[in-house]
DNA sequence: GGCCAGGACACCA
DNA sequence: TGGTGTCATGGC
């Protein structure tokens, strides 16, 4: 186990403390975030989250009964609010059959063969919605491996096991470094 | 005013 | 598998 890891997971979390991400108050929204955060600024999906929660739209059977125009309406601060509207309503049907005594890769693969979700998405939903031990890997990660640890990979899952070979395979320790990797990039613009 | 954000997918060679 | 275009709003 590469110490530096873990070192660096220490230093961040000193330096910026704990963010008890991901800022939600149910599964769902984890699962309704995921979504639009893809490519957006977390502000802009803050926006459509408050809209859908103001219309108590927030639950996947509100978002199954909305006409497709309406769920654009309100998500359309996000961006992309066409293809998100049709993931939504994708991704929200297959969250209603999900089988729960699945293992953790087996989840993966259920949410991987949902269209609209990558392996960003259905790796935040498994570690903050299913609580599920994934490292969640995303651009500012690949900034900061390339920053700290002079390192590149091709895959997604070549990092995603890094990080998860380097780390006790703790979900608390998983949730923290996701998002203090996050704090850091935002503070370090183009650390390049 | 231009650049980019907590990606994914289709299409092409 | 690797490269490129598309989707779209709003912050900075």
């Amino acid at each position: 186990m590469n110490r530096q890891v873990f070192d660096l997971y220490t230093e961040l979390y000193s330096k910026y403390g704990p963010q008890h991400w991901w800022p939600a108050e149910t599964e769902y929204e984890v699962v309704v975030g995921a979504i639009l955060t893809q490519n957006t600024n977390w502000k802009n999906v803050e926006r459509a989250i408050t809209n859908l929660k103001k219309e108590q739209c927030l639950t996947p059977e509100k978002i199954l009964s909305l006409s497709k125009e309406k769920l654009e309406e309100l998500i359309r601060p996000s961006g992309f609010f066409r293809q998100k509207a049709e993931r939504l309503k994708k991704i929200t049907k297959a969250w209603l059959n999900i089988d729960r005594k699945l293992d953790t890769m087996e989840l993966r693969n259920y949410l991987l063969n949902i269209k609209g979700v990558g392996k960003e998405t259905a790796d935040s939903i498994l570690l903050y919605a299913l609580n599920k031990p994934i490292f969640v890997i995303d651009n500012y990660t690949r900034r900061l491996t390339k920053h700290f640890f002079n390192l590149e990979f091709k895959e997604y899952d070549q990092y995603r096991e890094y990080f998860e070979s380097n780390l006790p395979r703790d979900i608390e320790i998983y949730k923290e470094y996701h998002a203090l990797i996050v704090v850091w990039a935002k503070e370090n613009k183009y650390p390049k």
